[in-house]
RNA sequence: GGAGGCGUAGCUCAGUCGGUAGAGCAACGGACUUUUAAUCCGUUGGUCCUGGGUUCGAGUCCCAGCGCCUCCA
């Protein structure tokens, strides 16, 4: 970094709190005490989940070796001091788990180290495994390590993690102290391994194409813009996967996919990040239609994977995946919702000045896509999918082969949602550099679904396969499969202004 | 981009009409070897988001800014 830009993203302070200034010294002491507070390799621990599976035994005092041996480690989330007999509650992902520490149990030092412990600290402990007088599954330690000191407080079991901002900036903390963020991430992990596996068993091929682009292409979108200082050129961060897994049809791989993060420099809500991540798939010989039937396939898959029933809610509604999902004509959807043809010009301005929706200079189907999202969208509840979109608006689509006006283009909804995006794939390099051209007609690039790329049209005039092409956006999903309302808390780390 | 809401102790939150900055938990000191939101006694902890303004006096009212949230485009 040269010394002209200085990091724009500075860490904030370490709090200066006296909080942070106790546990410090607590640091001091235990390293006084030649114990290292920040700990190291830790053999032999089982899941606190995994513990809590075994079969709870009486203590008996007079045979401390006749219960099951365990080791675990975890941090810290409660403390109930007793005298000379600490009762703390560790937590590992899996669960949580009491641990009993006497001092006539964990000798000396251990005591010592014991009361220099904090809420927030990570332990390791060993012991025998049972059941406390009031019936409580716990560890009586005899042997207490501490794996790492934490500086800094963490919020108390029953007052923490409701400040939103704060859960955003702190999501170690939010992941430790509210069990639907540890459960949703893990959801996540669930539905993209099962979209990977219901493809690998279809036998498409899981590729990675690269995230640096000289042309920001394949989607409708304003990109983040970077600068490649050997090269000395401009390149942009992508915003689809699309045309590069094209090229790869053009290569023989007749079954292809990715999955992969992709870069738009719009604006953030509770349905939109900046980036954000993309299944797109192509398979050779295919189309729509076979899009279609595989779409279902997968998001029933993925529903299942996470049990709880294909009804499933979503907010104050619930939304029903089992199959067939419902089909809807797009014209006839405009028909019924926005009341005029969809085909007929006068009709369409006629109906869009109803709705107050500007017309001046756009064209036909723009203006028809405008009723669309305006009128038709929110009614969709879903799973439904529209098919058959106006051709304009879809310049990578092949056209209807009766009707030149249409695409052979399915989105598919959930409660106005769009979840998949999928099509005919246009493998005609002539039509595809007209439509490349005709888009850049009068449109700002960031409103327009394509920029005329050569490299991909050259690659497209060596021969591209028909194909069907499917976009799913994982997010979206993950959203709609866990009944989570706002995109930050399906992604770990969404973007927030520095402090 | 527009409108509205919120921002007070480490966390969760009160704060009346503008009149000394509050509680619970956490933390600190003490008692306690079967507690479990342990209990009991005592103590500490504040840039009231930031900067202006009005006022004898501002957490409170006004203006501007910052951050987050919600709705709309």
């Amino acid at each position: 970094m040269s010394a002209e830009s200085p990091n724009p993203n500075p860490a904030p302070e370490p709090t200066a709190s006296e909080h942070a200034a106790v546990r410090l010294e607590k640091l001091h002491k235990i390293e006084a005490l030649g114990i290292d507070p920040w700990g190291g390799r830790f053999d032999g621990h089982q899941p606190i989940g995994t513990i809590r599976e075994l079969e709870a035994l009486p203590f008996d005092d007079t045979k401390p070796d006749a219960n099951p041996k365990v080791i675990a480690a975890g941090r810290i989330v409660q403390r109930r001091d007793q005298g000379k007999l600490f009762f703390l509650d560790i937590w590992d992902h899996t669960g949580r788990v009491q641990v009993m520490l006497g001092q006539k149990q964990i000798g000396d030092l251990g005591w010592q180290l014991a009361n220099l412990l904090d809420l927030g600290d990570l332990i390791g402990v060993e012991g025998a495994f049972g059941k406390t007088r009031r019936g409580e599954l716990s560890i009586r330690a005899t042997k207490l390590t501490i794996l790492s000191k934490s500086l800094e407080p963490h919020p108390t079991v029953h007052f923490g993690m409701e400040d939103i901002e704060y859960r955003l900036r702190h999501r170690y903390l939010d992941l430790v102290h509210s069990p639907d963020t540890l459960t949703r991430a893990k959801q996540r992990v669930k539905i993209i391994r099962t979209m990977r596996n219901y493809l690998d068993g279809l036998d498409f091929m899981e590729v990675e194409t690269p995230t640096l682009h000289a042309i920001a292409g394949g989607a409708a979108a304003r990109p983040f813009e970077t600068h490649h200082n050997a090269l000395d050129i401009p390149l942009f961060l992508r915003i689809a996967l699309e045309l590069h897994l094209k090229r790869l049809l053009v290569g023989g791989m007749e079954k292809v996919y990715e999955i992969g993060r992709v870069f738009r420099n719009e604006g953030i809500s509770h349905k939109h990040n900046p980036e954000f991540t993309m299944m797109e798939l192509y398979q050779a010989y295919g189309d729509y239609r076979s899009m279609m039937d595989l779409t279902e396939g997968l998001i029933v898959a993925c529903v299942d994977a996470i049990g709880g029933g294909r009804v499933r809610p979503w907010a104050d509604k619930t939304v029903d995946y089992s199959p067939p999902f419902q089909r809807a004509r797009y014209a006839d959807l405009v028909k019924e919702h926005a009341g005029c043809d969809m085909h007929d010009p006068a009709a369409v301005i006629e109906a869009a000045k109803k709705f107050h929706l500007p017309t001046a200079g756009k064209e036909h189907d723009v203006i028809v896509n405008s009723l669309f999202e305006h009128c038709v969208e929110d009614k969709l509840v879903g799973p439904v999918f529209v098919h058959d979109y106006p051709a304009a608006i879809c310049p990578l689509t092949k056209r209807q082969r009766g009707d030149a006006r249409m695409a052979e283009r399915f989105e598919l909804y959930v409660h106005g949602m769009e979840l998949a995006n999928a099509y005919t794939e246009l493998n005609d390099p002539l039509t595809q550099e007209e439509t490349f051209k005709r888009q850049l007609v009068g449109m700002k690039d960031e409103d327009s679904m394509a920029k005329m790329d050569h490299d991909f049209i050259r690659a497209q005039r060596h021969g591209m396969p028909p194909a069907g092409g499917l976009g799913i956006g994982i997010d979206r999903l993950v959203m709609l499969l866990t009944n989570t309302q706002t995109i930050r808390d399906v992604i770990l780390f969404p973007l927030l202004r520095p402090e």
